[in-house]
DNA sequence: AGTCAATTGCAATAATGTTGCATTTAACTT
DNA sequence: AAGTTAAATGCAACATTATTGCAATTGACT
Protein backbone atom coordinates (compact mmCIF):
# COMPACT_ATOMS: atom_id res chain seq x y z
CA UNK A 1 0.00 0.00 0.00
CA UNK A 2 1.10 3.66 -0.84
CA UNK A 3 -0.24 4.81 2.34
CA UNK A 4 1.81 2.54 4.66
CA UNK A 5 5.24 3.91 2.46
CA UNK A 6 4.18 7.65 3.34
CA UNK A 7 3.70 6.67 6.86
CA UNK A 8 7.35 5.19 6.67
CA UNK A 9 8.55 8.66 4.78
CA UNK A 10 6.85 11.04 7.70
CA UNK A 11 8.27 8.73 10.44
CA UNK A 12 11.76 9.25 9.37
CA UNK A 13 11.12 12.83 8.66
CA UNK A 14 10.87 12.82 4.84
CA UNK A 15 7.76 15.26 3.75
CA UNK A 16 5.12 14.22 1.75
CA UNK A 17 4.97 15.43 -1.69
CA UNK A 18 3.09 15.26 -4.90
CA UNK A 19 6.20 13.48 -6.56
CA UNK A 20 6.74 11.00 -3.70
CA UNK A 21 3.19 10.15 -4.49
CA UNK A 22 2.60 9.62 -7.33
CA UNK A 23 6.24 7.33 -7.68
CA UNK A 24 4.62 5.18 -5.45
CA UNK A 25 1.30 4.91 -7.20
CA UNK A 26 3.06 4.17 -10.64
CA UNK A 27 5.16 1.40 -9.28
CA UNK A 28 2.19 0.04 -6.86
CA UNK A 29 0.31 -0.70 -10.40
CA UNK A 30 2.51 -1.91 -12.53
CA UNK A 31 4.13 -4.46 -10.32
CA UNK A 32 7.22 -4.87 -12.55
CA UNK A 33 10.78 -3.41 -12.49
CA UNK A 34 10.45 0.03 -13.84
CA UNK A 35 13.41 2.38 -14.92
CA UNK A 36 13.69 5.92 -14.06
CA UNK A 37 12.98 6.92 -17.42
CA UNK A 38 9.84 4.26 -17.74
CA UNK A 39 8.24 5.98 -14.57
CA UNK A 40 8.22 9.55 -16.41
CA UNK A 41 7.20 7.92 -19.23
CA UNK A 42 4.31 6.14 -17.41
CA UNK A 43 3.26 9.79 -15.78
CA UNK A 44 3.63 11.42 -19.06
CA UNK A 45 1.08 9.44 -20.67
CA UNK A 46 -1.20 10.04 -17.28
CA UNK A 47 -0.78 13.90 -18.18
CA UNK A 48 1.74 14.23 -15.77
CA UNK A 49 5.36 15.73 -15.66
CA UNK A 50 7.85 15.04 -13.65
CA UNK A 51 12.01 15.82 -14.28
CA UNK A 52 13.96 12.54 -14.69
CA UNK A 53 16.29 14.15 -11.51
CA UNK A 54 13.81 14.00 -9.14
CA UNK A 55 12.30 10.55 -10.27
CA UNK A 56 16.44 9.36 -9.59
CA UNK A 57 15.93 10.91 -6.21
CA UNK A 58 12.88 9.61 -5.16
CA UNK A 59 14.17 6.09 -6.04
CA UNK A 60 17.24 6.43 -3.87
CA UNK A 61 15.40 7.25 -1.31
CA UNK A 62 12.98 4.63 -1.11
CA UNK A 63 15.61 2.35 -1.48
CA UNK A 64 17.32 3.38 1.20
CA UNK A 65 14.37 2.99 3.17
CA UNK A 66 13.63 -0.54 2.02
CA UNK A 67 10.63 1.08 0.52
CA UNK A 68 11.71 0.00 -3.11
CA UNK A 69 14.05 -2.23 -4.28
CA UNK A 70 15.91 -1.99 -7.40
CA UNK A 71 16.44 -5.10 -9.77
CA UNK A 72 19.63 -6.83 -10.17
CA UNK A 73 18.79 -8.68 -13.11
CA UNK A 74 17.57 -5.99 -15.54
CA UNK A 75 18.23 -2.66 -12.98
CA UNK A 76 14.73 -1.27 -12.72
CA UNK A 77 13.17 -0.21 -9.59
CA UNK A 78 10.09 -2.47 -7.94
CA UNK A 79 8.10 -1.54 -5.07
CA UNK A 80 8.46 -3.60 -1.82
CA UNK A 81 5.77 -5.09 -0.54
CA UNK A 82 7.02 -6.57 2.55
CA UNK A 83 8.95 -5.16 4.88
CA UNK A 84 12.24 -6.49 4.44
CA UNK A 85 12.73 -8.66 7.57
CA UNK A 86 16.54 -8.68 7.93
CA UNK A 87 18.02 -6.87 5.18
CA UNK A 88 16.51 -9.76 3.29
CA UNK A 89 15.59 -9.44 -0.42
CA UNK A 90 14.08 -12.44 -2.08
CA UNK A 91 12.08 -11.80 -5.78
CA UNK A 92 10.70 -14.02 -8.06
CA UNK A 93 10.67 -12.79 -12.10
CA UNK A 94 8.67 -14.13 -14.33
CA UNK A 95 10.74 -14.34 -17.76
CA UNK A 96 7.51 -14.44 -20.12
CA UNK A 97 5.21 -11.91 -18.51
CA UNK A 98 8.06 -9.61 -16.24
CA UNK A 99 5.83 -9.55 -13.22
CA UNK A 100 7.62 -9.92 -9.59
CA UNK A 101 6.67 -11.17 -6.73
CA UNK A 102 8.54 -10.91 -3.22
CA UNK A 103 8.54 -13.57 -0.91
CA UNK A 104 10.10 -13.88 2.45
CA UNK A 105 11.66 -17.35 4.17
CA UNK A 106 13.41 -17.07 7.53
CA UNK A 107 14.53 -20.52 7.58
CA UNK A 108 16.25 -20.13 4.53
CA UNK A 109 17.67 -16.82 5.70
CA UNK A 110 19.23 -19.03 8.56
CA UNK A 111 20.55 -21.73 6.19
CA UNK A 112 22.01 -19.54 3.95
CA UNK A 113 23.73 -18.23 6.93
CA UNK A 114 24.93 -21.17 7.97
CA UNK A 115 26.25 -22.27 5.23
CA UNK A 116 28.41 -19.09 4.16
CA UNK A 117 29.55 -19.01 7.44
CA UNK A 118 31.01 -22.62 6.79
CA UNK A 119 33.07 -20.89 4.41
CA UNK A 120 33.98 -18.65 7.18
CA UNK A 121 31.82 -15.85 5.88
CA UNK A 122 29.85 -13.37 7.98
CA UNK A 123 26.37 -12.71 6.65
CA UNK A 124 24.40 -9.60 7.22
CA UNK A 125 22.08 -8.85 4.20
CA UNK A 126 20.45 -11.38 1.51
CA UNK A 127 19.40 -10.90 -1.85
CA UNK A 128 18.55 -13.42 -4.52
CA UNK A 129 16.50 -13.07 -7.18
CA UNK A 130 15.08 -16.07 -9.31
CA UNK A 131 13.75 -15.80 -12.66
CA UNK A 132 11.02 -18.78 -14.23
CA UNK A 133 7.35 -18.59 -14.90
CA UNK A 134 4.98 -17.44 -12.35
CA UNK A 135 1.50 -19.27 -12.43
CA UNK A 136 -0.11 -17.51 -14.94
CA UNK A 137 2.44 -18.01 -17.56
CA UNK A 138 3.58 -21.62 -17.00
CA UNK A 139 2.20 -24.06 -18.99
CA UNK A 140 1.52 -21.08 -22.05
CA UNK B 1 42.20 -20.53 -14.00
CA UNK B 2 42.50 -18.26 -16.96
CA UNK B 3 43.69 -21.86 -18.55
CA UNK B 4 40.15 -23.24 -18.71
CA UNK B 5 38.67 -20.30 -19.49
CA UNK B 6 40.72 -20.34 -22.56
CA UNK B 7 39.95 -23.59 -23.50
CA UNK B 8 36.09 -23.26 -22.98
CA UNK B 9 36.04 -20.22 -25.51
CA UNK B 10 37.68 -22.10 -27.98
CA UNK B 11 35.73 -25.41 -27.72
CA UNK B 12 32.84 -22.50 -28.73
CA UNK B 13 34.42 -21.75 -31.47
CA UNK B 14 35.96 -18.22 -30.36
CA UNK B 15 39.68 -17.32 -31.01
CA UNK B 16 42.50 -16.94 -28.25
CA UNK B 17 43.52 -13.24 -29.13
CA UNK B 18 45.35 -11.14 -26.42
CA UNK B 19 42.77 -8.80 -25.48
CA UNK B 20 40.68 -11.71 -24.26
CA UNK B 21 43.98 -13.09 -22.40
CA UNK B 22 44.51 -10.16 -20.61
CA UNK B 23 40.51 -9.16 -19.42
CA UNK B 24 41.03 -13.09 -18.08
CA UNK B 25 44.29 -11.78 -16.39
CA UNK B 26 43.25 -8.99 -14.86
CA UNK B 27 39.70 -11.06 -13.33
CA UNK B 28 41.90 -13.44 -12.36
CA UNK B 29 44.33 -11.63 -10.35
CA UNK B 30 41.96 -8.91 -8.99
CA UNK B 31 38.98 -11.18 -7.27
CA UNK B 32 37.46 -8.11 -6.73
CA UNK B 33 34.35 -6.98 -9.01
CA UNK B 34 35.71 -4.57 -11.71
CA UNK B 35 33.91 -2.25 -14.22
CA UNK B 36 34.75 -2.21 -17.93
CA UNK B 37 36.91 1.22 -17.16
CA UNK B 38 38.54 -0.32 -14.23
CA UNK B 39 39.81 -3.04 -16.11
CA UNK B 40 40.92 -0.40 -18.75
CA UNK B 41 42.68 1.50 -16.01
CA UNK B 42 44.83 -1.74 -14.43
CA UNK B 43 45.53 -2.30 -17.88
CA UNK B 44 47.06 1.17 -18.68
CA UNK B 45 48.70 0.94 -15.38
CA UNK B 46 50.27 -2.30 -16.74
CA UNK B 47 51.48 -0.55 -19.47
CA UNK B 48 48.83 -2.26 -21.68
CA UNK B 49 46.27 -0.41 -24.17
CA UNK B 50 42.67 -1.69 -25.02
CA UNK B 51 39.63 0.23 -26.29
CA UNK B 52 36.76 0.20 -24.05
CA UNK B 53 34.62 -0.81 -26.53
CA UNK B 54 36.76 -4.12 -26.42
CA UNK B 55 36.33 -4.79 -22.89
CA UNK B 56 32.55 -4.15 -23.48
CA UNK B 57 32.38 -7.25 -26.11
CA UNK B 58 35.06 -9.04 -24.45
CA UNK B 59 32.82 -9.11 -21.11
CA UNK B 60 29.66 -9.56 -22.86
CA UNK B 61 30.95 -12.83 -24.60
CA UNK B 62 32.10 -14.32 -21.30
CA UNK B 63 29.04 -14.06 -18.89
CA UNK B 64 27.44 -15.59 -22.09
CA UNK B 65 29.30 -18.62 -21.47
CA UNK B 66 29.18 -18.23 -18.04
CA UNK B 67 33.31 -17.58 -17.33
CA UNK B 68 32.07 -14.26 -15.66
CA UNK B 69 29.11 -12.74 -14.14
CA UNK B 70 27.43 -9.42 -13.96
CA UNK B 71 27.16 -8.54 -9.74
CA UNK B 72 24.02 -6.95 -9.57
CA UNK B 73 24.81 -4.91 -6.26
CA UNK B 74 27.18 -2.96 -8.19
CA UNK B 75 27.57 -3.66 -11.39
CA UNK B 76 31.07 -4.56 -11.41
CA UNK B 77 31.98 -8.07 -13.22
CA UNK B 78 34.01 -10.82 -11.83
CA UNK B 79 35.42 -14.13 -13.13
CA UNK B 80 33.61 -16.95 -11.93
CA UNK B 81 35.12 -19.61 -10.25
CA UNK B 82 32.79 -22.51 -10.39
CA UNK B 83 31.17 -24.07 -13.36
CA UNK B 84 27.63 -22.52 -12.80
CA UNK B 85 25.43 -25.17 -12.36
CA UNK B 86 22.03 -25.43 -13.34
CA UNK B 87 22.18 -21.82 -14.25
CA UNK B 88 22.99 -20.74 -10.22
CA UNK B 89 24.64 -18.07 -9.39
CA UNK B 90 25.54 -17.15 -5.73
CA UNK B 91 28.37 -15.30 -4.27
CA UNK B 92 29.31 -13.44 -1.19
CA UNK B 93 31.09 -9.97 -1.19
CA UNK B 94 32.78 -8.38 1.15
CA UNK B 95 31.63 -4.95 2.86
CA UNK B 96 34.88 -4.15 4.18
CA UNK B 97 37.56 -5.53 1.68
CA UNK B 98 35.20 -5.94 -1.10
CA UNK B 99 36.53 -9.02 -2.37
CA UNK B 100 33.72 -12.07 -3.56
CA UNK B 101 33.64 -15.70 -3.13
CA UNK B 102 31.57 -17.73 -5.49
CA UNK B 103 29.92 -20.70 -3.91
CA UNK B 104 27.53 -23.88 -4.89
CA UNK B 105 25.62 -25.81 -3.07
CA UNK B 106 23.01 -27.79 -4.49
CA UNK B 107 20.55 -28.58 -1.56
CA UNK B 108 20.04 -24.83 -1.04
CA UNK B 109 18.94 -25.09 -5.48
CA UNK B 110 16.47 -27.42 -4.36
CA UNK B 111 15.06 -25.69 -1.14
CA UNK B 112 14.64 -22.56 -2.89
CA UNK B 113 12.86 -24.14 -5.71
CA UNK B 114 10.37 -25.82 -3.41
CA UNK B 115 9.68 -22.81 -1.49
CA UNK B 116 8.93 -20.57 -4.97
CA UNK B 117 6.98 -23.51 -5.84
CA UNK B 118 4.82 -23.60 -2.99
CA UNK B 119 3.67 -19.66 -4.44
CA UNK B 120 3.15 -21.29 -7.72
CA UNK B 121 6.61 -20.24 -9.63
CA UNK B 122 8.56 -22.71 -11.16
CA UNK B 123 12.30 -21.67 -11.04
CA UNK B 124 14.58 -21.89 -13.77
CA UNK B 125 17.78 -19.64 -12.55
CA UNK B 126 18.94 -18.72 -8.98
CA UNK B 127 20.96 -15.29 -8.66
CA UNK B 128 21.86 -14.31 -4.81
CA UNK B 129 24.33 -12.07 -3.36
CA UNK B 130 25.14 -11.70 0.08
CA UNK B 131 26.85 -9.12 1.59
CA UNK B 132 28.78 -9.06 5.14
CA UNK B 133 32.64 -9.88 6.04
CA UNK B 134 34.82 -12.30 4.78
CA UNK B 135 37.10 -14.25 7.39
CA UNK B 136 39.78 -11.97 6.84
CA UNK B 137 37.89 -8.59 7.81
CA UNK B 138 35.12 -10.12 10.34
CA UNK B 139 36.65 -8.69 14.07
CA UNK B 140 38.57 -5.75 12.47
C1' DA C 1 -1.36 33.98 5.96
C1' DG C 2 3.85 33.88 6.91
C1' DT C 3 8.24 31.50 7.55
C1' DC C 4 11.81 28.33 6.48
C1' DA C 5 13.91 24.18 5.45
C1' DA C 6 13.13 20.56 2.32
C1' DT C 7 12.12 19.37 -2.25
C1' DT C 8 11.82 19.99 -7.11
C1' DG C 9 13.08 21.73 -11.89
C1' DC C 10 16.44 23.08 -14.94
C1' DA C 11 20.78 23.26 -17.33
C1' DA C 12 24.96 21.49 -17.71
C1' DT C 13 27.91 17.76 -17.37
C1' DA C 14 29.65 13.15 -16.25
C1' DA C 15 29.54 8.36 -16.66
C1' DT C 16 28.23 4.31 -19.00
C1' DG C 17 27.11 1.65 -22.99
C1' DT C 18 26.35 0.91 -28.24
C1' DT C 19 26.89 1.02 -33.44
C1' DG C 20 29.09 1.00 -38.07
C1' DC C 21 33.02 0.56 -40.45
C1' DA C 22 38.05 0.33 -41.48
C1' DT C 23 42.09 -2.14 -39.85
C1' DT C 24 44.34 -5.91 -37.72
C1' DT C 25 44.98 -10.58 -36.16
C1' DA C 26 44.38 -15.65 -35.15
C1' DA C 27 43.52 -19.96 -37.25
C1' DC C 28 43.65 -22.46 -41.12
C1' DT C 29 45.38 -23.85 -45.88
C1' DT C 30 48.77 -25.03 -49.03
C1' DA D 1 56.66 -20.27 -43.99
C1' DA D 2 53.71 -17.24 -46.72
C1' DG D 3 48.72 -16.63 -48.15
C1' DT D 4 43.81 -16.48 -47.17
C1' DT D 5 39.77 -15.38 -44.68
C1' DA D 6 36.58 -14.80 -41.12
C1' DA D 7 36.73 -13.09 -36.63
C1' DA D 8 38.14 -9.66 -33.53
C1' DT D 9 39.74 -5.07 -32.41
C1' DG D 10 40.16 0.11 -32.62
C1' DC D 11 38.18 4.29 -33.62
C1' DA D 12 34.78 7.88 -34.00
C1' DA D 13 30.43 9.10 -33.31
C1' DC D 14 26.45 8.69 -30.83
C1' DA D 15 22.86 7.04 -27.42
C1' DT D 16 21.55 6.19 -22.89
C1' DT D 17 21.76 6.61 -18.07
C1' DA D 18 23.01 9.13 -13.96
C1' DT D 19 24.80 13.22 -11.20
C1' DT D 20 25.67 18.13 -9.63
C1' DG D 21 24.87 23.03 -8.41
C1' DC D 22 21.74 26.41 -7.97
C1' DA D 23 17.38 28.97 -8.44
C1' DA D 24 12.41 28.40 -7.83
C1' DT D 25 8.76 26.05 -5.52
C1' DT D 26 6.28 23.61 -1.99
C1' DG D 27 4.91 21.24 2.42
C1' DA D 28 4.87 21.48 7.37
C1' DC D 29 5.15 24.30 10.83
C1' DT D 30 3.88 28.72 13.58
Amino acid sequence: MVQNSIRILQANGYKTTKPRKVVLEVLEETEKPLSPYDIQGILRVKGKYLNHVTIYRILNLLCSLNLAHKMLSNGGFVKCSLNATEGCHRFMVCQHCGAIQEFADKELCHEENALAEDLGFYTEHHLSEFSGLCSRCYGK
